[in-house]
DNA sequence: AATGAATGAGGATTCATTCAT
DNA sequence: AATGAATGAATCCTCATTCAT
């Protein structure tokens, strides 16, 4: 494993104008290939030729084809945590002052918005992150944030009523995440209206969370 | 695709008893090397020396890796399907007459149950699934025959409001679908029981179906 | 190489009715894969299916493809003899009292009738002599017998006139065998009768056997 | 037929001189394996290992067998060509001024002459040129153009007479071309010399070319 | 820095051949 | 006699990776 491990982090940083210029088209390249042949087809010579790079310049700056998905990913979930956090700077310390059902449709346009922007990528990075540790546990610990982030938002607002706020928070920020992601992948047939979705999630997230009256869940089939 | 595709196909039916023993034993090895190694890293080779078969024996009976996923897959999804099948049996003659909240615990039950199952198998076929049309389509037309019964439900059951009975059972069919993939997948530190699993499903699809009183929604920061 | 040979004998000879008709499948089911794919493209598993017959009765007769080629030349080749002996049965009693010209036509008649029957077959078996020392003999044998009666007859014939009878009639022969087989093998384009071919081959034959006048042959290039 | 096609064009071009060299030295070793165990003996690997370059680097150049052989004809097809248009520029301005014999002799000495080069490479390129069709096109418009030249000659020449210059252009090329393949293949035992060789199937040639008197090809045994 | 030639381990696949039934 | 399941050596070929230029 610790060999395996060391095939990961980016080899030398690019100090000079010129070989930012190479990094960013290997990346591009990247990109392009992972999204059109997937984590099985993507090899490291096909980069560099989409890349219109020498296969010796690639390895110059990424040891393997792991480095450069993980290279990529981290670019997307930077951007991603950047806009998150600008987001909720702008919700959170209003947040317990405003209906719950405004708070939630605020932060699901945000995850709506965020899986807009490159669903193809997007797609074919989660696809590999079951297979790459690094990009697993950067991926979890973003989540992880959230889940906290709404377990203290659910804990303090009136309108709350969960049996476990821990539990309950996973599940909303599991839920927002798997439909959205599945509503940007299958975006075929009858593609629905970005705003559209972040309703309907909204709806289901508002009412799960009001709680109202809890199903009564009685013997049901789970018992078979 | 046409040559693609003759790889996908199973080669000839075990006819002898010896052979269909033979056929098991690959399944089988097959299915442990896609869990420990993914599809990436699966090979013919260690499929076959998993199985305990020679190389040349795999090949008598498929054509290459794609065609093992794809028999594995179509034995997982039968069973899914005859279980699927004798669950409903049970609750939709008497849908009607049930409390919403019932039925709905009833399903997702039903659901929970499927995933429990083999759960590791579960969770490396649907990795593979985007990248084999054959294996996707099948995957589709199980849900999509959900979201049908779903729907009809929804539009006669007298507890139902919703505005869009397509969309709304599509948006419950996977939300229900992904949840219960996430919990059996990510079944690690404080590992969530079942039934208290079912619970917390059921109580976001009812609450989402009984549709009370829907979320305000102002302008959301998706407008940003 | 012992061993390599052991390969090519027949394994054991069909004596009961039934057997034979399995023999005769697997040759008949031979000749249509040697034609069809060539020596390198045949496998002894196309020969079975190709003949109706287990693999297994396959090798109950024939221990590898050689030995099925070399059935198939010894059958092809004895039937050749035959008619050859038949022929010249007819012409040789009466040779030295005929023309050249007439005894050359017949001859040469005989070589083009041989070559029309099945060229296909031919065509593949000639492909694959060369490899087969045992097949290269058994055609040498053939050839060799063919020079020696032709060398016979120019010693005698009064018309003949050669510097080296050796030479010419193997020349002839050869010349003969060559052009009958490229006449049957590139039958395309404007195929040519085999009457006219037979009637062309004889001029060029006896033209260099009555010798008449010999090129002058000056320094030519070949001085070169 | 594309796919397979695809197999037979060279991959890249070598640039660097060092590329070069693999080059040569990967058809030196291709020449050498062909030539010692035929076409259907012929691997990929054998001759990478007789090349003395790693297998990686035979395919970086080559994509299979096939376009090894190729290249092998085409140098060798290329030598030809030109060895036979510089001869032809010697003989032709002058043919219809000189003896028809010893424009023959002059022609047949360079065929002759071109085949004494490389008998054993010569020999197994033809025993592949039926089935790589850009081969056989290849030879087959060499020979046409050689058949071509010759019928104009025929057409134009006092001494000749024959029925129909095309076929007989056609024979006379082929009988050439077969003859000396066959000298120089089965080149064991009393070997011919070249200068013999030549004179006789000069003799052949122009005895038939003159067509003196027709072989009064009487009801030959072509009638059986 | 960049290039691209060279490498070879490793994976896919075929097919001659045996042998239990 | 016939069958066909099983075998595995041998072949084809790719692709990650190194290193001389």
């Amino acid at each position: 494993m610790g060999a395996a491990r060391a095939r990961v982090r980016p080899r030398k940083l690019p100090v000079q104008r010129r070989s930012r210029q190479t990094v960013d088209a290997i990346l591009r390249g990247a990109a392009r290939v992972l999204v059109r042949r997937g984590w099985a087809g993507m090899t490291t010579n096909h980069v560099a030729v989409a890349a219109g790079v020498s296969i010796g310049s690639l390895y110059e700056y990424f040891p393997g084809k792991e480095a450069l998905v993980l290279a990529l990913a981290e670019r997307h979930l930077d951007a991603a945590e950047a806009s998150l956090l600008a987001h909720l700077g702008e919700v959170l310390p209003r947040a317990l002052a405003l209906p719950l059902g405004e708070v939630v449709r605020a932060l699901v346009s945000v995850m709506v918005a965020l899986h807009a922007e490159d669903p193809r990528l997007h797609r074919a990075l989660f696809e590999v992150a079951p297979r790459l540790p690094e990009l697993a546990g950067r991926v979890r610990r973003l989540e992880e944030a959230s889940v906290r982030m709404l377990e203290g938002l659910l804990r303090a607002h009136p309108e709350a009523r969960v049996r476990d706020a821990g539990l309950s928070a996973r599940l909303v920020v599991e839920l927002v995440e798997a439909l959205t992601h599945r509503w940007v992948v299958g975006a075929d047939g009858a593609p629905v209206a970005a705003d559209r979705m972040a309703d309907e999630l909204a709806a289901m997230v508002t009412g799960y969370l009001r709680g109202a009256e809890r199903a009564a869940g009685g013997a049901g089939l789970a018992a078979t």
